[in-house]
DNA sequence: TATATAATTAAATCATTGCTTAATTGTTTG
DNA sequence: CAAACAATTAAGCAATGATTTAATTATATA
């Protein structure tokens, strides 16, 4: 107890020196779990994924996916409003990309990791 | 119709030159989402943040984000299955880290992203 | 204008998950 | 060995989320 910075606070010893800090700076965090949510799904990583490698559409997606085109565009939704993916219509197709190089890089490097 | 690459398939009339391609590649990206869901909760993302700036032990993580250590033990133990943290007994004290140095540019550039 | 295709939205169901409390397992030290 | 502290596990509840079918909107064209 003679290290100040050890502390208690009636149930555990936890180390101040370490924790003040973070608390400090760990509120720039919050609400960005929410851009995880988006591409933690094997449904929407792969739209993510095939959006990465080429511009498709809505029925691409279903087609390729296997899935409901109603699932599709629930998960663009999503992932449009993290904006993650960008749209733009032509003619009746609505064609969708990803939103920035950054959502492509984040991609990219967590696709070299997971084959490590 | 006289474009070779449109094809229908009884619904949709989709790109069979671009879809066929993926439909090849895309099952590397399968489960791949597991690791993003580890990160896809604002406890644990703060977990993962605070460990990207300190080893921390579970009850600094506890008083750090004011929740149970069981809580706390039960994402830690979900980021360690997902091998994003790493940990190492020192008497009775866990410490825990981040798993590797690609977690820690996942993170940081997940952030930098995020404040954009 | 009527029809066909693409996309979206609504509603309902089923599964997953994050958290809490309570009990249990390790480890150190009095 | 007993007491204290750190961590984990178990069980259960409440909330969230993914998918489907059905209905609706939007666009183009015969």
């Amino acid at each position: 107890m003679s290290d100040p910075a050890v502390e208690t606070c009636s149930v555990f010893r936890f180390n101040a020196a370490k924790v003040e800090p973070l608390q400090r700076e760990i509120g720039q965090v919050e609400g960005m779990a929410q851009m995880f949510k988006g591409l933690a799904d094997d449904t929407r990583l792969k739209i993510a994924y095939a959006l990465s490698r080429e511009e498709l559409c809505g029925c691409d997606l279903a087609v390729l996916l296997g899935i409901s085109a109603a699932a599709v565009s629930h998960h663009l939704r999503t992932l449009r409003q993290l904006r993650l993916v960008r749209s733009r219509r032509e003619g009746k197709v609505v064609y969708y990309s990803l939103a920035d190089q950054h959502v492509m890089r984040i991609i990219e490097q967590s696709l070299a990791h997971w084959k490590e």
